[in-house]
DNA sequence: CTGCCTCGAGTTCG
DNA sequence: CTCGAGGCAG
């Protein structure tokens, strides 16, 4: 046996247990993409060398047997796969071939319907003389299983077909289309199952996909499931639609849900733009979608195509980067935070998802790990959801082999070994030594941070470094570095010294309401230190304030009020404040003017996505200065949304409670103008 | 007491 | 961006 032979071997075993494991377990041990790879290496072989294709290779076909259970269900034309197609090159490869195989000249155009591939799961219906009489799930393409019932309980499916206005009615159809779940609904349900102590689900698909194959249809009901249609099988009708557009528009004159968001476009190129927009905005949608479906639009160029073992030749898959994987959970670490908190993160065998390798994902506290019973050794799904920031939704229970032990937060610090506090009803634990280096470490980099001190130089190594040597222990310290200090620093010359000394110089200057942030005092941001710094002027009179006189402020409650009292009582902080008076720091702050005047006066406005010339921090002061308010998210009270580029979930929401939504140049406009 | 509306804190990779 | 939690109005 040669050593292709082999491999197509091992490909072609591997691929059917995937198969199995996918469609009658109902237990996909790989993802799609692990999947996707496989089979994709496994056409190339065969393609590249022809003699160890097999007739009965599972390139040849598209799924597994259909499961015990319920009765089959047999298509009367089969629901066929497509290829799929990553990146522009292989859309452009798509086009090609189309106007080769269908005889057009390559310098024209093809029009082509995209549609959004949705995540669900594919089912085929049968109407009889206008009345829904069964309905399947796909299963190998030719024979799926009879879920009738359970498809009757998706409000969105019509269960007798609507009378066209001007088309004829069709006397016999089959319709094909996606049964999904909204995420809305998803987020329900799991919030429901997470009261009721039930295994979450780890993504709407398999919500869908389970609910789908309940026993009892009553089951399936409670899931909300949606439907859009998407083709037809079958159809026996006088004067059938002629183009894939057409035929949507039919759909939806027979009552079912369509994809708004299907486009005709007028070539490839149209195709290309389409798909990137999509990606962009996939997180605006309420339902999961993994790529886009791309067909010809003319229905005889279609037939004219036909197709190739199991995939149409007239339509293909483009799939978005997976932001999806499985992955090895080695260990779990903590870290310690400048307030104290440990926050435990999971430390990953490295794996790709949409283009970046993640190796450490943050898995909040306690409760998160043991809500979701996350265990070291586990196999483990990670998500990149809208935001960029890697998550651990959990474990992959099936694949838990032997005994592992549930995850137990330490009850000492792992980096000063002091106790651990963890206050009744809070989701955090606290080290409780202020002196604790993992502490001074954090306190001295938030301090030189942007939004505080904005100490040029002063990053995550520095600050360590400072710290580790001993030279600060706490931030008044860094106003009495000098040259023959920072020098002793490795990887420290005359040159970098004399920089960050200079940065160190020049953040005296930043005022009140910055220091007061940066001393990171619990429960005081950058808000509330603005507003404390504005209603007392200096430090020494917020010092010598009560509870009582803190109360007073607007926003500061028992909570905030304590906690700052608390700071300015303990004597090592006094000392920390004469220290940085000593040095020169400006500790004082402008008294807060009376009611703010200008163009946006008493108007709340929130920002999302990328603005075009303004960074985010430009584009709050010049909405502060004109008297206005910025706020992180979007309610009632929100006079505007300034929405960039790749905006994300408060556009949306903001589209929802009907909000005006400006651009920069919109911006602009209302500073001027005051709306 | 409940349900908004905020703010604070922490997060990963390139 | 998301989650937790404080502040406050009803």
């Amino acid at each position: 046996m040669t050593a292709v032979e082999r491999r197509a071997n091992r490909l072609r075993a591997a691929i059917e247990e995937a198969n199995y494991r996918y469609h009658v377990l109902d237990d996909p041990q790989i993802s799609d993409q692990e999947y996707d790879a496989l089979l994709r290496e496994l056409l190339d072989l065969e393609q590249a060398h022809p003699e160890v294709w097999r007739a009965d290779s599972p390139t040849q076909r598209v799924g597994g047997a259909p499961a015990a259970g319920f009765p089959p269900y047999v298509h009367a034309r089969p629901m066929l796969s497509l290829a799929n197609a990553f990146g522009e090159d292989e859309l452009l490869a798509f086009d090609a071939r189309v106007k080769k195989l269908g005889g057009i000249a390559e310098r024209e155009s093809v029009a082509y319907v995209c549609e959004l591939k949705i995540d669900g799961l594919a089912v085929s219906l049968r109407y009889d003389e206008g009345t829904l009489s069964a309905g399947g799930t796909r299963g190998d393409g030719s024979v799926g299983e009879d879920v009738t019932a359970n498809l009757r309980t998706i409000r969105s499916i019509p269960l007798t077909l609507r009378r066209p206005a001007k088309a004829p009615a069709p006397r016999h159809v089959d319709v094909r289309g996606e049964a999904y779940m909204r995420k809305s609904d998803f987020a329900r349900l799991n919030a429901e199952r997470e009261e009721r102590g039930v295994a979450t689900f780890a993504n709407p698909r398999n919500a869908a996909a389970g609910g789908i194959r309940q026993l009892d249809p009553k089951a399936t009901a409670e899931r909300s499931l949606s439907f859009f249609a998407y083709a037809v099988g079958e159809i026996d009708v006088d004067a059938p639609p002629a183009t894939q557009h057409a035929l949507l528009a039919y759909l939806r004159e027979l009552g079912f849900p369509v994809n708004p968001n299907a486009e005709r476009v007028d070539s490839i190129r149209g195709v290309v733009d389409y798909v990137a927009r999509w990606e962009a905005r996939r997180d605006e949608l309420d339902y999961e979608i993994d790529g886009v479906v791309v067909k010809v639009d003319e229905l005889a160029l279609q037939t004219r195509l036909g197709s190739v073992g199991k995939d149409p030749r007239w339509a293909v898959a483009y799939k978005f980067r997976a932001r999806e994987a499985r992955t090895k959970l080695l260990d779990i670490q903590v870290n310690v935070g400048r307030t104290g908190t440990l926050n435990p993160f999971a430390v990953l065998e490295p794996v790709r998802i949409g283009g970046v390798t993640v190796s450490n994902a943050t898995l909040h506290n306690q409760e998160y790990i043991t809500a979701n019973d996350i265990r070291v050794g586990d196999v483990v799904t990670v998500i990149r959801a809208g935001d960029v920031i890697p998550r651990v939704v959990g474990p992959v229970k099936e694949l838990r082999k032997g005994k592992l032990r549930p995850y137990v937060l330490p009850d000492r610090c792992p980096v000063c070994g002091s106790a651990v506090d963890h206050p009744e009803g809070e989701a955090m634990s606290r080290c409780t030594n202020a002196a604790c280096p993992a502490q001074q470490r954090e306190r001295v980099r938030h301090f030189a941070s942007r939004g505080a001190m904005d100490i040029e130089g002063v990053g995550d190594q520095l600050a360590a470094g400072l710290v580790d040597s001993g030279l600060v222990r706490d931030v008044s310290d860094i106003y009495h570095l000098d040259e023959e200090k920072l020098l002793t620093l490795p990887r420290m010359a005359e040159k970098s010294a004399a920089n960050v000394l200079a940065a160190i110089e020049a953040s005296k200057k930043r005022g009140l309401a910055r220091l007061l942030f940066g001393l990171g005092i619990r429960f005081v941001g950058g808000q509330n230190a603005a507003i404390l710094a504005g209603d007392f002027g200096s430090i020494d009179a917020l010092a010598a304030a009560g509870e009582a006189e803190l109360l007073e402020s607007e926003g500061i409650g028992e909570q905030i009020a304590r906690s700052v009292a608390l700071f300015f009582a303990q004597p090592p902080n006094r000392a920390m404040i004469e220290r940085l008076k000593d040095a020169g720091v400006d500790v004082t702050a402008p008294r807060r003017e009376r009611a703010p005047a200008g163009a946006l006066a008493g108007k709340t406005l929130v920002l999302t996505g990328t603005l075009p010339t303004l960074t985010r921090d430009e584009a709050t002061e010049l909405i502060v200065n004109a008297g206005g308010k910025v706020s992180g998210s979007v309610s009632k009270k929100t006079a505007y949304v300034v929405a960039g580029d790749e905006a994300g979930s408060k556009l949306a929401k903001a589209e929802q409670l009907g909000i005006p939504i400006l651009d920069e140049a919109g911006l602009r406009d209302l500073l001027v103008s005051g709306g």
